[in-house]
DNA sequence: CAGGTTCTGTAACGATCGCTAATGAAGCCG
DNA sequence: CGGCTTCATTAGCGATCGTTACAGAACCTG
């Protein structure tokens, strides 16, 4: 029923799409121009906009891709150990691994793809800023969990955990993007779980 | 001797650079056009040329002075408390209430004013590198003096305790441009003091 | 005042930005 | 094959990028 046929598309566009998510993951949203994708790409814009609209809308497709890819991952993580220190400390190790990953640019996209934007732009910082805040509640409901279920004291504060871990993550990122190791990054996990209220 | 005469300029420069301060310090390097910096400085472009050279000096000269602004007040935090815990804890509190003034823009210009940058600007993202590399060694180095002179055990991994107090310094500039307020980066600064190996 | 010097405003340069109209090529179905 | 549909290529749109030539205005020294 969907055979209309037609000229069939000249490249493949998961392929294309990857290439489109390492060049805006390495140089941010703004930075990257057309030119540059379609260089990257070996396409012509005419085909980049038929595959995916313009310019925001491939960001937006190249965003949703990265998160279906990693947040699976990341929710695992929180939620199969048994206490929110144990899951926390998964969720770190993880990231370090996955922020030094040679496959693909540094650190995380979300966190770094849209920090210098032009006002025209700024709908897109917003939206990875709210991303940014999904994940970060997420680290605090894991650890609000074990507060409800008593493997935490009452009185735990677990915004402000939740927030130190967050921050954590963000500057494990820009670590990795200025050129930490994965040894350097898991260091990092080390400390922040030192930070644990034991 | 150097009154040689000539039109006096219009406009403060010292006013101006602390204008083209808070633009790039809010919107980064590249994000920051030229027109949208003589609209904010109130001046046309042959002034601003004249008087800071083309944009990328003249971010040069933003970053000089932004250094020189802070950098004695970081120095003096990590020298005089007569240990590195001291040292480091007094330098995350002054971060946390500088991050969250409201009288500039959230967080440090360093770590978020070239994050995004196309090939082309990849000589400003390395500048700004280098300079939190200058940072990172900094605190890195005031732990290893209290291991020279005893007071911390031999063992101690400087390099690794710094590296982690870096990233929550990145950590805390990202979340203030987040939103997140004074009070929640003490509570971060908080976490990161319990850390240390006492 | 005249001469010299420096700044300001207007206007525009070439290059690049994101994006698209128009035409031809490449597949399906009958 | 002819007709239909979809994609690729070329070329270029208007807007903005960083930057500057040019001419007039505003100060100093003589």
């Amino acid at each position: 029923m969907s055979t209309k046929g037609g000229r069939p598309r000249g490249f493949d566009r998961d392929a294309a799409l990857a290439k489109a998510t390492e060049v805006f993951w390495r140089h941010g949203y703004e930075a990257t121009s057309m030119r540059a994708l379609t260089e990257v790409l070996g396409i012509q814009p005419p085909s980049l906009y038929a595959a995916f609209g313009n310019k925001r809308q491939l960001f937006d497709h190249v965003v949703a891709h990265y998160q279906e890819s990693n947040q699976p991952v990341m929710e695992r993580a929180l939620r199969e150990p048994a206490t929110a220190q144990k899951a926390i400390e998964r969720l770190l190790r993880q990231l370090a691994d996955d922020y030094t990953d040679p496959a693909h640019p540094p650190g995380c996209l979300v966190i770094s793809a849209a920090v210098n934007c032009s006002p025209a732009s700024a709908d897109v910082e917003e939206e990875l800023r709210a991303q940014r805040e999904v994940g970060k509640q997420a680290i605090v409901d894991r650890i609000a969990a074990d507060v409800s279920s008593g493997l935490l004291p009452p009185d735990t504060d677990a915004a402000a955990l939740g927030t130190f871990y967050a921050a954590v993550i963000q500057g494990m990122s820009t670590q990795s993007r200025d050129g930490a190791s994965r040894t350097e990054l898991h260091a990092i996990a080390d400390a922040a779980m030192r930070s644990w209220l034991s």
